[in-house]
DNA sequence: AATTATACTTATTAGTAAGTAAGTATTACT
DNA sequence: AGTAATACTTACTTACTAATAAGTATAATT
């Protein structure tokens, strides 16, 4: 049966981004995921020897995300304006989930994460951020939008508007965050 | 010995306190305290039955100190830079201590909490936006700040700003804050 | 002086965590 | 046809986890 193990290979990884992002690292077990699946708990340990192969192989599904989407985003005929609201949006869908991003849940358990994660989800973070502020630079210098701060300082501030925003939503609710994503669309729009 | 014991039950939730910014709810356990403070675990229980009650213990004096420090920035004869300032410190201090804010570290673990503690988080987080909500009218109403949100949108914006500020900085280090905090104030100076 | 409350320790329990070793069925390779 | 690799299951271990019950020493109360 090769061809199962290899859906069953992705589809424990799909389970456990839910769980990451839903729970996080420390909260979520192997049983959650076997039981999602109808496998033993052993047969997780197959494809993903320890957890922490488990979440490097979470991690790197987003890189490739990241990166793919980073690709299409330069190629998209869109406005820059459009770009972010595609980012934004992903955001959004989270709340709906109960769930947070993957660097806020990475964040938050960084202390207690091996070091072969924390490296990797350096990479990630570098990479996300210097999308959205080559997407901030691109829309600037087509004079679609409007900041005053560096690019990728703008870019910070809008990644940790977000990031706060979808954790602030699961307590408060959506509506705080459908607020922030407002004024910040206002902020950089004109 | 009355009085140890009222300073073991403090010390526990100072204790407690560190290690839920630190780790989070689910990664440090009652094994951590009693090591820390040269007790057994038992004890712990004898002052906080369940771990639920050593959150909401520790949610209680967030509440408490941040009524405090609303009361405090009222009657403060300092600017409301000044006072905006103050509470940024607070977040600034985390970044050396390897921790991130109180409200994150909740937030994170929000769907593995019990009811009685997702409630009080709700007034802690209220009580916190509407501080710096208040600080931010005061203050572009005796023209030292300016700012074109409402005062509690932009509240919103600085939190996330800082909450999430504090945890990117554990991945990326402290200079990624610094520059959003002087952002931030550049935005709302004048 | 006797009783009771406080603040623990010792000892234990039931449950859950990640991880492993060995066995089994299916498929691919030679 | 025989061998080896793949993808599991069964069964187990080790190491915690929160939580509890029962015992003990000290201090406060009556």
């Amino acid at each position: 049966m090769v061809e199962k193990s290899i859906d069953t290979k992705t589809a424990i990884l799909t389970i456990a981004k839910d769980l990451m992002r839903q729970l996080g690292y420390n909260a979520f077990s192997y049983a959650d995921i076997a039981q999602q699946l109808n496998i033993k708990n052993a047969a997780i340990h197959y494809h993903y020897p320890a957890k922490e192969d488990l979440l490097l192989g979470v991690i790197d599904t987003y890189i490739e995300e990241y990166q793919h989407l980073g690709k299409q985003l330069i190629a998209a005929p869109i406005s820059s304006l459009q770009k972010l609201s595609l980012f934004i949006e992903k955001y959004s869908v989270l709340i709906d989930q109960k769930s947070i991003c993957i660097i806020g849940s990475v964040a938050s358990d960084y202390n207690t994460l091996p070091k072969s994660v924390r490296e990797k989800v350096l990479k990630l973070i570098d990479l996300v951020i210097d999308m959205v502020a080559q997407t901030l630079a691109e829309g600037r210098a087509k004079g679609e939008l409007t900041f005053s701060e560096e690019p990728k300082t703008k870019s910070l501030l809008i990644m940790t508007n977000l990031a706060a925003g979808v954790q602030l939503a699961r307590i408060t609710g959506k509506k705080d965050f459908n607020e922030i994503v407002k004024a910040l669309l206002d902020q950089i729009k004109k």
